[in-house]
RNA sequence: GGCGUCGUGGCCGAGUGGUUAGGCAGGGGCCUGCAAAGCCCCCUACUCCGGUUCGAAUCCGGACGACGCCUCCA
């Protein structure tokens, strides 16, 4: 079977069928740097890296281009509100979503357009939707008449008659529509202090362009007039991503994307997590509250991706044991891998590896059943913990198997390279005082000196690092502050 | 009102006709100087009411409930 994903175009399960063969052009919609983005807003980004990383472990080149709305109603806003330029406000936003876009492990993508800086290409594509006469002008603005493009609103399953009888009608009230379901392309003039902040000039007049236009004038700048998959939040269907193919294709005349990928949103007290609703939290809050970023990476992942997810600090706590673990299993795989060969069950464990990986793979392929995946995965770490209890457990080759399962594991999920990355200890002073205090005790274990031992085991406790004791001697670790 | 998703054991969360999901918590055991950590075992659910079927958590109908979208939104 291949890969294929739950399209919302067809509403059905199609597998992925790039145009080139063995390469996946992607394009996902990003964030408008006008805040910082909320625990709600990277569900989507994480899961759009699963896909990305499940993709290249599947073989597939990734070309991923995803968007930086820095020129929109709210980042105007900001700017005015502040008195200062643009850039001022979405430079240390900006700034700040990579930061937290590199903790929670998420891959770099290969271009990270900014809506300022393609400009010139949204023009054009007004121009050649001018040229097919889907557009009005109105007092320096442009709109894109929905009538005049067949099969408006097929995404989100919306018949274009009905749309707005029950809604919203009045929409933005400084601009003039002939119908109200109309939508912008082109904002003109500079009204208000808006021209302070943003204008562009374009043959339409001073003005700025309109929210939609950038994903698709950047999606086609980079990755072609068809995009293999599309990704976004369900709440970009409408309008965004139905004002998309209506801007794209009333432009070129062929289909924008062939897969459209909608992730549910992250609930938060039952309801959707949003800035609006004030019942949001931000990467930095759950960090400064000792929670760590593998446990909210896999915890975001670990619902399959149309599902909305509750998202709790119960959930978190229990997200990190899971982690920890997988952590543990890897350890202790890599552990046994530095001691004599002593298997004689080897071919049972490669054959383990080898049915967890088709497993895997299945479940993956399968619209990226990430639950289904880490059920499975779990499924193989007891089984192999079974066998490893077993005096005459694995030998080298089943060792190499199993590490190499786990590292596919976390080529796809990465969270146990986050792990690894916070169970590290940066300063060398800290590790050796630590080493000294593990050797002071052992030798006051040798002397049967217990009370002794016991208190430096505390000492230790004290200064956040917990000691075990195992067959090779003591191990230490990080006290999770959550414990 | 229109469109859509969903209701699974203490909690989280897969599963779409018959066979163990999985994680966390809880209980028991192994290991340990004692611990901790780890490992193993146990814990068998599917909102309600009808229907189809030899058999339904899974299909059909209905009821009740939750969440989302309907031009700020991942």
């Amino acid at each position: 079977m291949s890969v294929r994903f739950y399209n919302t175009l067809t509403r059905a399960v199609e597998p992925l069928e790039p145009q080139e063969e063995g390469h996946v052009r992607m394009y996902t919609c990003g964030p408008t740097v006008y805040d910082r983005a909320h625990i709600g807003n990277f569900r989507a980004f994480t899961w759009e890296d699963l896909l990305r990383r499940y993709l290249k472990w599947r073989g597939y080149r990734v070309t991923q281009v995803m968007n930086l709305t820095d020129v929109d109603d709210r980042t105007i806003q900001a700017a005015v509100d502040r008195g200062v330029g643009l850039s001022e406000v979405t430079a240390p936003v900006t700034e700040a979503f990579f930061e937290d876009w590199e903790t929670l492990g998420l891959e770099s993508v290969e271009e990270n357009p900014r809506a300022t800086e393609h400009v010139p290409q949204m023009i054009e594509l007004v121009r050649q939707l001018e040229e097919r006469g889907l557009t009005y002008e109105k007092d320096g603005s442009v709109y894109f008449a929905i009538d005049r493009f067949p099969g408006y609103g097929r995404l989100a399953n919306l018949d274009p008659e009905s749309l707005l009888t029950g809604g919203r009608v009045e929409g933005d009230e400084n601009y003039s529509k002939e119908n109200p379901r109309d939508f912008v392309l082109w904002k003109g003039g500079a009204r208000g202090h808006e021209g302070e902040v943003a204008v562009w000039d374009s043959p339409w007049g001073p003005g700025r362009p309109g929210w939609h236009l950038e994903c698709s004038a950047m999606a086609m700048e980079y990755l072609g007039e068809t995009l293999d998959i599309h990704t976004g939040g369900v709440d970009n269907i409408f309008p965004h991503h139905v004002n998309e193919i209506a801007q794209s294709e009333g432009a070129t005349g062929r289909p924008f994307a062939r897969l459209w990928l909608h992730a549910e949103h992250l609930l938060s007290e039952g309801e959707k997590m949003s800035k609006s609703l004030g019942n949001f939290y931000t990467l930095e809050s759950l960090l400064e509250r000792g929670y760590r970023p593998s446990a909210i990476r896999y915890l975001l992942l670990s619902a399959h991706y149309r599902t909305q997810l509750n998202f709790t600090l119960d959930g978190l706590k229990d997200a990190d044991r899971a982690v920890g673990r997988l952590f543990e299993f890897q350890r202790r795989i890599r552990d046994a891998a530095s001691l004599a060969d002593r298997g004689s069950r080897d071919g049972d464990l490669v054959e383990l590896a080898s049915r967890w990986r088709e497993a895997f793979t299945e479940a993956l392929d399968d619209d990226l059943n990430a639950s289904d995946a880490l059920g499975v995965t779990f499924v193989m770490v007891r089984e192999a913990n079974l066998a490893l209890d077993a005096a005459d457990g694995a030998g080298a080759g089943a060792l190499e198997a199993l590490e190499g399962a786990v590292d596919d594991f976390d080529s796809v999920f990465g969270v146990l390279d986050l792990r690894a990355r916070e169970e590290t200890v940066d300063s060398a002073d800290l590790r050796e005082w630590i080493e000294e205090r593990i050797a002071a005790r052992a030798a006051a274990r040798a002397e049967r000196d217990f009370a002794r031992s016991d208190a430096i085991r505390d000492e230790l406790l004290e200064a956040g690092i917990a000691l075990e004791d195992g067959p090779s001697g003591t191990r230490w670790k990080l006290r999770s502050e959550t414990d």
